[in-house]
DNA sequence: AGCACGCCGACT
DNA sequence: GTCGGCGTGCTC
């Protein structure tokens, strides 16, 4: 038997299968999905097996045998490699990225070599009494290569030859990064009777042994050696001496590392649902029930009660014994959401997120792999949960860019659900208040962006996405009432702090009650920076054509790319002027300035300086949920989720500075943010109010916003995307070049994009945006990248949009494959991103 | 990506 | 004469 094995090694070239004969003893045990230990090109390698066959595609004589068999249960199952395959087509990555983004980093297994010492090879070779050889034999005979060539990095040469000679024989083996941790555990005695009389008749010196003795008979539990030993303040030696009378058992124990340990979820039972709430659960239940793989659209406002609806959809989906995944975006992974899914499922949910540490999350990885878990609810990776018999994926705040990853392999998450939910005949449920334009654009069928478009995928392949609506708030409670401030009156009213009257009121207003506000400070395409005032001069990275980013706790300038870092300097390293500014995050100077207006006030900021530490997110939030602080003050991340009943005002101190940066999901992006804010106040008994501080009162995301009108905000989003031809009107694709050499990088780049226009001749396309046929593309560019030099690399890309029936994807495979380069190989670096989620 | 094989410069 | 530079090509 053969299996094809792909090689972890990250290079186009070899992300192909490569032939591997399974030895006799592997025979039953290798299969789709294995990790396997490999030789490959005279080393061992880290391998998945994405293929059984009977025969092999090449000589026979160049095949040799898998070297070991990595795991005794497969990490990934035939799903998912064949998931892994597809996402390798439709986002243009190697097969390699897209295994390594299924498995935990636990299981990134790297070659580990033995050598032993062969002593019937001493006497032919001229090698005697060196220093390096006595150090094996110390070591009886045999160690660890990397030992060795650490203690004499001199006789590297030597060692190596010896290995060659036959007098060290080697051995290799993949080493994971991490193993299941194990803990040694102490079982009380078997036999009471036998121990109790043990126990009486114990030597009187012995009266540490007797006394771990009685303590094991008395708690009749198994306790971990080291709690033991704690305990009764003893040492390991005794409780083995009491086991090596044959009274006591020590054995190894599995142990879990549960981040959620010691931590009692208080149980909940279902809620009654709403009308509205159960109109929307019997639709799910009924695709559940038939086991169909349907796209929902839960278009529900803030406060609708969306939660709920999941909880109870994912305990119909185990009736039917299949297991759910949830996705929820990496900044609402807050303990409230955890606690809810926890409190309702207890043990058998997992939780997967970025704050996990690697050992932590490979236990909760294995929990569902060996089924002990039956919910994931995780951040965008864990749509990969190793689950054998999904029913339900659920996706909460479905329009998050979270969900898409920025790095390769740069897939979305939604559309990787919407397949895994085809291959298992699971239900999808994309859940928001403010649906992205692609999803909405897809269930109720506006346009047809083509065959695979966004979205529009996941519409045709379950059959056409279906819309459910959830247009009020449980318990009947009002929107909160927005008003929209025209910070350009403030000014022209002689008020130049960034509170506005009103504001200002408001906020004194709930400091007099005793209530809770939220403060929004919209910080995208707002930075850091340093500036000179006399000259102008502003700190740049030396690397990459961007600003540095000034951190005031440790007085450094950072670059956010490459990780460059320096100290700020004194004066102007250009003029020498001291007149040099540091713009703070923004969120400090609020907070500064709120401190003036407002003596005493209690403020949490909670923005990237604050919550980097681990566990910082949820300190602060369960200190604003205890009411020791009156006004929360943050960036986008106090607009996701959160809940808290006295709550009831929310501001939002500038709600432009999102809307006219160059990207064309602006708009789309402001009018969420303030819809997700919005919703912030008065989910509870108390009404909430919302003040919204802009310089656009009348701009349609805004206005939209203010109405809590997500229809209005579509419609007029929809013309524009319309005439400017952007998705969901189109699909694009960006190619970004890059490379040390800046002539090499444009003669590529136009190369490429010539290619394209070529290809795209050759197969009949249309050329053009305006062409109101159904097939069409265009292609863009090359133009210098938003950033155009990066880590010393200069940056060129492509755009191409295009529409209807148009294999984009194979057309820009071609033409990469068509630049000169050695070996195939383009001659300069080349990221794909498929369906971008920024193209600033 | 690595590692081996291979063809030309400065050294014992 | 050799040791070693890193260019090209292959890995089942």
């Amino acid at each position: 038997m053969i299996a094809k094995v792909i090689v972890d090694v990250p290079s186009r070239a070899t992300d192909r299968p490569f032939d591997y004969k399974i030895p006799q003893q592997l025979q039953g045990w290798v299969e789709v999905g294995s990790r396997v230990g490999v030789p490959f090109g005279g080393r061992v390698l880290q391998g998945f097996v994405v293929g059984i066959a009977d025969q092999a595609d090449v000589d026979v004589m160049k095949l040799k045998p898998i070297a070991e068999l990595l795991d005794h249960i497969p990490p990934l199952s035939p799903d998912l490699v064949e998931l892994a395959s597809w996402i390798s087509d439709k986002y243009c990555c190697t097969m390699t990225a897209a295994l390594q983004v299924m498995i935990p980093a636990a299981l990134k297994g790297k070659a580990d070599s033995v050598v032993t010492l062969v002593e019937e090879e001493l006497e032919n070779s001229l090698i005697g009494e060196e220093a390096w050889l006595q150090y094996i034999r110390q070591n009886s005979g045999s160690m660890r290569m990397a030992a060795l060539q650490e203690r004499f990095p001199d006789d590297a040469a030597a060692i190596k030859a010896a290995v060659k000679e036959g007098l060290l024989s080697e051995q290799v083996t993949i080493r994971d990064r991490l193993s299941v941790r194990k803990v040694l555990t102490v079982f009380p005695p078997d036999n009471e009777a036998l121990a109790l009389e043990a126990l009486h008749n114990y030597p009187a010196r012995a009266a540490k042994q007797q006394e771990v003795l009685r303590y094991m008979l008395e708690h009749k539990e198994p306790v971990a050696m080291t709690a033991l030993v704690e305990a009764l303040s003893t040492t390991s030696s005794t409780v083995r001496a009491v086991a090596d009378k044959g009274l006591l058992e020590i054995r190894e124990m599995e142990q879990n590392r549960d981040p959620y340990a010691g931590r009692n979820f208080k149980r909940t039972e279902p809620l009654p649902l709403t009308e509205g709430q159960q109109a929307v659960y019997e639709e799910i239940a009924e695709s559940l029930d038939a086991e169909q793989s349907r796209v929902f659209l839960l278009h529900g406002v803030t406060g609708s009660g969306k939660t709920e609806v999941y909880l109870q959809t994912i305990e119909r989906s185990l009736q039917h014994e299949r297991q759910a995944i949830v996705l929820v975006p990496e900044i609402s992974l807050t303990p409230q959401m955890v606690e809810r899914f926890k409190g309702r499922f207890g043990d058998l949910v997992a939780v997967l997120h970025s704050r996990l540490s690697n050992g932590e999350r490979y236990d909760e990885w294995r929990k569902i792999r060996e089924g002990r878990a039956k919910v994931a609810v995780g951040a965008r990776s864990a749509i990969f949960a190793p689950f054998d018999r999904i029913g339900l994926i659920i996706i909460d705040e479905e329009h998050e860019s979270s969900y898409k990853q920025e790095e390769t392999p740069k897939y979305h998450a939604r559309d990787v659900a919407v397949r895994r939910a085809r291959q298992h005949g699971a239900a999808v449920v994309l859940g928001s208040a403010t649906p992205s334009l692609e999803s909405f654009a897809a269930a109720s069928r506006i346009v047809s962006a083509g065959s695979e478009s966004t979205g529009a995928a996941a519409a045709r392949a379950a059959g056409g996405a279906a819309l459910l609506p959830m247009p009020s708030r449980v318990g009947g409670r009002p929107m909160p009432k927005v008003h929209l401030i025209d910070m350009r009156d403030e000014l022209k009213n002689g008020n130049r702090s960034m509170f506005s009257r009103q504001l200002h009121e408001a906020l004194l207003d709930r400091l007099e009650r005793g209530e809770q506000s939220v403060l929004l400070l919209n910080r995208r395409g707002y930075s850091t920076f340093v500036m000179c005032r006399s000259c102008g001069y502003t700190a740049q990275c030396p690397h990459c054509d961007i600003s540095l980013t000034y951190h005031q706790k440790s007085r450094v300038l950072r670059c956010h790319y490459c990780g460059h870092a320096e100290q700020a300097p004194e004066k102007c390293p250009s003029c020498e002027s001291e007149h040099i500014r540091f713009f703070g995050t923004g969120t400090q100077r609020v907070e500064e300035e709120l401190a003036k207006l407002f003596p005493g006030i209690r403020v949490i900021r909670m923005d990237v300086d604050t919550t980097t530490e681990k566990g910082s997110h949820e300190k602060w939030l369960t200190m604003f949920g205890e009411r020791k602080a009156d006004v929360l003050l943050g960036t986008q991340m106090v607009a996701k989720g959160l809940d808290f009943p006295y709550v009831t005002l929310v501001g939002v101190i500038a709600a432009d500075t999102s809307l006219h940066l160059p990207d064309f999901r602006a708009a789309e992006k402001t009018f969420q943010l303030l819809t997700q804010v919005a919703g912030r106040a008065g989910r509870h008994e108390l009404p909430g109010e919302v003040v919204v501080q802009t310089y656009n009162p009348e701009h349609y995301a805004i206005v939209s916003a203010q109405h809590h009108d997500y229809a209005a905000f579509v419609q007029e989003e929809l013309k524009h995307r319309r005439f400017m031809g952007y998705p969901p009107f189109c699909r694009l694709i960006v190619v970004t070049l890059s490379d040390e050499q800046l002539p090499l990088l444009i003669t590529t780049g136009e190369k490429l994009a010539s290619a394209l226009r070529q290809l795209a001749y050759e197969s009949g396309i249309k050329g053009s945006m305006d062409s109101d046929g159904t097939r069409f593309i265009d292609i863009l560019g090359p133009v210098a990248s938003p950033i155009p030099r990066m880590k010393d690399r200069y940056r060129f890309q492509c755009m191409v949009k295009y529409r209807g029936n148009v294999n984009a994807n194979e057309l820009l495979k071609q033409a990469i494959s068509m630049l000169p380069g050695p070996q195939g190989q383009p001659p300069v670096q080349i990221s794909v991103d498929v369906d971008p989620q920024m193209i600033l």
